[in-house]
RNA sequence: GCGGACGUGGCGGAAUGGUAGACGCUGCCGACUUAAAAUCGGCUUCCCUUGCUGGAGUGCGGGUUCGAGUCCCGCCGUCCGCACCA
């Protein structure tokens, strides 16, 4: 028998025989309990990173122990695989994307079987592939069939370089990330889903996800923002009385300020502001001006208040002789409310500024009490209060006179109560290459037509070019030819694709189901959704798995499946973070560029200056500080990669790699294997090491339950030292094997060994969780700790149960206590039994 | 600006209102060894002290309680999310 575990040897030898085995293969008609474990699935950028083996890590631990537990286990794997990315690399390379994403994939997959992940992989998928995205087609076409897919107007920022649609996020500074062009607006004619169809149900369903964080829950709320007010018009002075009722539509949330509004501020994408700058060059420039402001947090933050008063009045609803100036704002969005609002410079922050501006009237109509009516307004008062300077609303709570309000427009019909979100509708048109081809066909007289089904799935074009920048799919010769499904005359295929959150916003339900002629199977999907646990990080706390949630639901509202909600239990965890380094001249520098000079002092190599130590942070590229995992696999083997992984940090928080850390798990590792090596057959129980078996099968239990991942591994640790001390016996063979079952979902390749040469029966991967007897993880001998005053003056050994009255007189006859009592007799004793004896003087 | 989380040794972090610092990392001392590695044993919150005893201590200031890292109030700091959403 070796002395030392060889992870060169046993990793890929337990590796084959599981896949040899099939161990992991998730059967749809097991009788046995079902459980559905996923982690985020990556991109393939090429390689792994520190982050994905910490994600997957996790979730391999939790699928393997419910594994042990008698589960049926469903624990998938697969790619993301659209993306710019891929065209990038097209573009640099001159490599297709396919080629360049499947190569990727490959490498990434052999990377993952190497860390010996619990996956069934006979479900692989990639979004990339046609047995994929055409069944996201035929979903897309279901979409359509039910109303849920629109065809809208919208301003996109466009990169007139590489000609094409740029997120917010990639626009920097106004430029396109990549070309460094000025980002122009411009309208594009672009696909919506519905999803603002489903905003209070998405809101409403929020509360039964009790297995969330309340943090991305907190996020999705704020994220569809909810408000309630009034919507109503305003005439327009000097309209005959018979014209149209309405000509400007606002919506406000504090209908109870309406007697202190003093303009009316409109969108500068707002219809009347269109109409007039058509025939007005003045306006026409301010439009301009208006809409050339970036959209970035900083920009928006400093952004002066600008505005244009058109000249127009309107009437107030409430006084036919109160007119309202019209003015056109920069700081009104068009695509939130109605795209106008009143102003109440009084009670709102931005009204204030404008008003400030432009001197309009600043109207107190909210005040502490009646009397303060006529306090000074130094700055806007967004707060409840009492209405004042109201007419009938004086006197009233904010509560009350919004009530009122609403009341009285809706019975006089100039307005109505509503509700209204900040959710958008979700454009998913994208005028990418490498993405699923959006399924519909312009024809000059059907209009836009979906592809017949039989037609599916569009494949796209392989013979493509990115020698010049634009999207391929448009300039090719003849995948855009086709004849309108409808009429049969000469049509054009669409060219935009699908954003990439759309592949992922389904692939957990086709990994529970791959029929090839469905993109599931409602019955088999059914059987394993919803996600039991879904483990990711949380920058996708609000986009994916909205869009996920909104897609389930769509499913749900045609009919095509009965879940409501695809994630039942949801984990983000924490990033892997590293320390950086900085030269002096602010460049980050890699650790092998750094010499440690005298008085440990840090120099650049290549310069000789001083070399700053900077904050600890997140793995990337741009900041020089991410540690490959591979050779770290190559030199330690997998179980001490997973390990470390595990212990250290809670699993919610971010993990800082260091080099002790993971010899530290090496060195852990190496410790079980020589406590499985010792001789077995063993006689005596050993009482103490008994409990302390026990106590960890519940820890550990109860650790993976909460995923609180670092506790299991602390109490392992307590039973590997427990048993190290502990002389030979029949209990500390039995805890050892013990050791081995609870170890094997963190380090199973380690534990396969050690079973093996054990001579246990079957793969440790088979075996079954151990139990715990509750009545063994109570201590029959108890530390009582004695307090005098709540202060720990002694403790005392006592058998477990000793009644209150005797715990008091040990307590009192303690030398120690004495000497403190100094003959003064206590007023007051407290016994918590078991626990503690507090002295009160 | 709005919303949220967090603050405990040299470091990562444990602690149903009941012995603060489990467990790990680092460091120091010792054993084994020709030596090194590996391994094993011990110490490692701070202050006074030879040691024992003692005192202080969970960001700061108050409060509730026999007893507070934990509950309440007010500050300070760090981090995260959203952001002209009417």
């Amino acid at each position: 028998m070796t002395d030392r575990f060889d992870p060169a040897v046993a990793d890929r030898r337990w590796q084959q025989r599981w896949a040899d085995a099939g161990s992991f293969h998730a059967d749809s008609n097991s009788p046995k309990p079902k459980s559905y474990v996923l982690e985020m699935f990556p991109y393939p950028s090429g390689r792994i990173h520190m982050g994905h083996v910490r994600n997957y890590t996790m979730g391999d631990v939790l699928a393997r122990f419910r594994r042990m537990q008698g589960f049926e286990v469903l624990h998938p794997m697969g790619w993301d695989a659209f993306g710019m990315p891929a065209e990038n690399a097209a573009m640099e390379k001159k490599v297709h994307p396919g080629t360049w994403t499947r190569a990727n994939i490959a490498a990434m997959r052999e990377q993952l079987q190497r860390i010996g992940f619990a996956l069934d992989w006979s479900r692989e998928l990639a979004t990339c592939e046609p047995d994929y995205y055409g069944h996201e087609q035929a979903l897309f076409l279901d979409l359509m069939e039910h109303g849920l897919v629109f065809r809208k107007e919208s301003e996109v920022n466009w990169d007139p370089v590489d000609m094409t649609v740029l997120a917010n996020e990639q626009v920097i500074d106004g430029k396109g990330w990549r070309s460094g062009a000025p980002v122009e607006r411009k309208k594009l004619s672009q696909w919506f889903l519905k999803i603002t169809d489903f905003a209070e149900e998405l809101l409403d369903g929020l509360k039964t996800l009790d297995e969330w964080p309340d943090k991305v829950r907190l996020m999705q709320e704020n994220w569809i923002g909810r408000s309630q007010g009034l919507q109503f018009c305003f005439r327009l002075a000097g309209n005959p009385p018979g014209g149209a009722n309405c000509d400007v539509d606002v919506f406000t949330t504090r209908p109870d300020t309406i007697f202190g509004a003093s303009f009316v501020a409109i969108s500068p994408g707002h219809p009347i502001a269109e109409a007039l700058a058509a025939d007005n060059p003045a306006v026409a420039n301010f439009v301009r001006k208006a809409r050339a402001g970036g959209t970035s947090a900083a920009e928006v933050e400093t952004a002066e208040k600008l505005g244009f008063d058109t000249g127009l009045e309107v009437i107030h609803p409430l006084d036919p002789d109160w007119r309202l100036p019209v003015w056109i704002a920069n700081f009104v969005l068009m695509d939130y409310g109605t795209g106008a609002l009143f102003g109440v410079p009084a009670h709102d922050a931005r009204d204030f500024e404008f008003a400030k501006k432009y001197h309009l009237p600043i109207r107190r109509v909210v005040a502490a009490s009646i009397d303060d009516a006529n306090a000074p307004v130094v700055e806007a008062e967004g707060g409840d209060g009492i209405a004042v300077n109201s007419q009938f609303l004086d006197g009233l709570t904010t509560a009350q006179a919004t009530a009122e309000i609403v009341r009285r427009a809706e019975a006089a019909g100039w307005g109505q109560g509503k509700v209204q979100y900040r959710l958008r509708d979700w454009g998913v048109s994208r005028q990418r290459y490498w993405g699923t081809p959006i399924p519909v066909i312009h024809c000059e007289s059907c209009g836009p037509v979906g592809v017949p089904r039989e037609q599916l799935p569009v494949v796209l074009p392989e013979d493509v070019a990115f020698d010049i920048p634009g999207n391929p799919l448009d300039r090719h010769p003849t995948w855009g030819r086709v004849d309108c499904p409808r009429c049969g005359t000469r049509a054009r295929r669409e060219t935009d694709t699908l954003d990439t959150f759309v592949d992922s916003s389904w692939y957990f339900i086709r990994f529970a189901s791959q029929p090839t002629d469905l993109p599931f199977d409602r019955a088999e999907a059914e059987k394993w959704l919803p996600v039991g646990q879904y483990i990711g990080g949380v920058e996708h706390a609000i986009l994916h798995l909205l869009y996920a949630r909104f897609w389930t639901r769509a499913l749900q509202r045609m009919g095509k499946i009965s879940v409501k909600e695809p994630f039942r239990g949801l984990f983000t965890q924490g990033m892997v973070t590293h320390e950086t380094y900085q030269s002096a001249d602010g460049r980050w520098l890699n650790p092998e560029e750094i010499d440690v000079g005298e008085g440990g002092t840090l120099i650049e190599r290549a310069t000789g200056a001083g070399v700053t130590r900077g904050r600890v942070e997140k793995m990337s590229k741009s900041k020089k500080n991410t540690v490959d995992p591979e050779p770290i696999l190559a030199r330690y083997g997998a179980d001490a990669v997973r390990w470390f992984m595990l212990s250290d940090s809670p699993p919610e928080r971010d993990l800082e790699w260091s080099e002790g850390g993971i010899e530290g798990a090496a060195r852990f590792v190496q410790r079980v294997w020589r406590l499985a090596m010792a001789p077995t057959g063993n006689q005596g129980e050993d009482k103490a090491l008994q409990r302390k078996r026990h106590r960890t099968v519940a820890a550990v239990g109860e650790a993976f339950e909460g995923l609180q991942f670092n506790k299991s591994v602390a109490a392992l640790y307590e039973l590997t030292n427990a048993i190290e001390k502990a002389k030979p016996s029949a209990t500390r063979d039995e805890s050892i094997r013990t050791l081995l079952l609870l170890v094997a979902p963190g380090a199973p390749h380690l534990a396969e060994e050690a079973w093996a040469a054990r001579g246990e029966q079957g793969m440790i991967a088979d075996a079954t969780w151990p139990v715990f007897d509750p009545a063994l993880l109570v201590e029959q001998e108890v530390t009582i700790a004695v307090q005098i005053n709540g202060k720990l003056r002694d403790t005392l050994a006592a058998p477990r149960g000793l009644p209150r009255d005797e715990a008091e007189a040990l307590a009192l006859a303690l030398p120690k206590v004495q000497s403190q009592l100094n003959g003064a007799s206590p007023r007051k004793v407290i016994v918590v039994p078991d626990r503690l004896v507090n002295i009160v003087t």
